[in-house]
DNA sequence: TTGTATGCGTTATCAA
DNA sequence: TTGATAACGCATACAA
């Protein structure tokens, strides 16, 4: 591999010169500059930033680890940071956790190894103490979307709580009174805060909060399908049903289905987080959505601004809900 | 940092061996090795990848390059493609051109600085001399579903050809001879193939191609809703539309009812690519699908191999498209 | 089996 | 303003 040292030859000078050249720092002659620039364009050299990155110890790469590659809630959010680190010069890598600990585990490990200057993270795991001692106190953490128990960082999330109520809301308004609800995956505080919103908004309207309404779901299809399912099976089954994300809901329209139901004849369901494309194609499933691509591009800052020391105690960005009102859901 | 040689001095051996310990090479005694180990557990020491692969000359990193980070084809892909990758200890960098070429090339220039291993593109480019003149001869390249002219690498696409065929197939059997066509992004081959594919289709059944069928397209939401808006306004419109993607499709959607028009009563609609989610949702677009995830294997796969050294001439992968029959395309 | 010395491609420090 | 020289953290050839 051609290095700054070929550069520097070529164009008689050293290879600090070169260095400066490159990274144009200042105390460079313009002569000298001129010469050295017209050698990095004749050759096309491109130098080694792995290299760079061992003495200045600085990666200029982020790390962004989310539970499902499969969700458009990740993805997007994905794309909100790609946008924002491309701009700054700054790679992203990209894990996936599949909701599984150990992979998360094994992740962060490599990440680690990687030296990244960031973590972004939607972790699978209810507490935060796997992510500090694999990855140190120093790397900058930003939370997304959920926040493990016992670890201090940038937090970027929507207001879980105020999006239940607002489902509630809009189901009490058709006229619902017994709504099913189809909790998030255990012990991750979205679950938690969903729920308690849920509970809160029923308490609100003098509604019964009954515990056989409450499903256990996983925020993945077939946690969906099964927590749909029991509901399904109570004798006295509810009218609506919340479900604690998109992924949940589709896994408990297809629940429905089976049943030989339909929605939103027979039951009304709605959930927690868009699937744009979706609703291009047919406008049916009612939603609280989030603004995915904006929570990418703030997590991305947030990361910068602790890289760059502007920041000290842990801050914590909590977006608006927004209900997009669709078919799913009707009057009873 | 903490770095090999703090290990090496705490366990009382040299660098190298604690090297050799942590790469686990042979011709290290057992005793020495627990030793080592016993330092490294205690310390939580984590090895810089970073500084190995300056000497290695292996980053462990592959980059993907996507037009459209908003497009599940694209983020099913880099979905396979990651699952890969981490079981390999790979990393993958993701990068976002937006079917812009200057972002392509500023992304190219980008990731040869990172020195990846390998790059997996789909490009948004005519040709791929910038891909060259970026990333130099000598790094893997394998090509995603689209292959810029005059660049010869490893390539995993769909049968495009036949995936307009299926279609076009699938139409004519619903009594459709008027059927438009909307192009896909001037100047990519998957735009080229899929066209052919329609024109002899249409041939094999003695219709006649007419050119003003056919409208310009450019993969995106946008475009497809101009395209159609462009075949709703000729004096005799087709009854049955091919958009050349899933989000030229979307927007083929929305002005289909702009314009007062219902899929299917009015106008049958289908085209390339799935949304599986949407199409859980409701069950509505017909569209010829790629089987994306495995793709994405595939396309690691290869830059494995190519890694290896186990392949000489590029090898071209052509999966097999896929009719999903859904209820966006009626008899006529 | 282990250690020494050197190199990987940059940047930072210090003199000149 | 420029150039030696020494890091950065690790791997490898070679010697022991």
């Amino acid at each position: 591999m051609t290095s700054i040292y070929d550069i520097a030859k070529q164009a008689g000078v050293s290879a600090a010169t070169v260095s400066r050249v490159i990274n144009n720092e200042r105390y460079v002659s313009l002569k000298t500059q001129e010469k050295v620039q017209r050698v990095l364009q004749d050759t096309g050299f491109i130098p080694n930033a792995n290299a760079s990155s061992l003495t200045k110890k600085r990666t200029n790469t982020f790390a962004v680890v989310v539970p499902d590659l499969t969700n458009p809630f990740f993805t997007e959010i994905i794309h909100g940071i790609e946008g924002q680190a491309a701009a700054r010069k700054i790679a992203v890598i990209v894990s996936n956790t599949d909701e599984n600990i150990d992979k998360e585990r094994k992740a962060l490990r490599f990440l680690t190894e990687r030296r990244v200057d960031a973590l972004i993270i939607a972790s699978a795991a209810r507490s935060g103490d796997h992510i500090i001692s694999c990855l140190g106190e120093d790397t900058p953490i930003v939370l997304l979307d959920r926040q493990p128990q016992g670890l201090k960082a940038d937090l970027v999330r929507s207001d879980d709580h105020r999006g239940a109520e607002i489902l509630v809301d809009y189901l009490v308004g058709l006229g619902h009174r017994k709504i099913g609800f189809i909790a998030g995956k255990r012990g991750i505080s979205t679950t938690k805060l969903r729920l308690d919103g849920y509970r809160l908004a029923l308490e609100k309207y003098g509604l019964e909060c009954q515990a056989e309404l409450i499903a256990q779901g996983d925020f993945k299809k077939e946690g969906g399908r099964e927590g749909m399912l029991a509901l399904l099976a109570l004798p006295n089954p509810p009218t609506s049903v919340i479900a604690s994300n998109n992924l949940e809901a589709i896994g408990a329209l297809s629940a429905i289905r089976e049943m030989g139901l339909r929605v939103p004849e027979d039951l009304s369901l709605v959930c927690f987080d868009d699937i744009e494309l979706a609703s291009l194609v047919y406008p049916f499933l009612t939603v609280v959505a989030q603004p995915v691509r904006t929570m990418g591009a703030v997590a991305a800052q947030l990361a910068l601004e602790r890289l760059d020391g502007k920041a000290e105690q842990p801050r914590e960005v909590v977006m608006q809900m927004t209900l997009l009102e669709r078919r799913s859901a009707g009057r009873v």
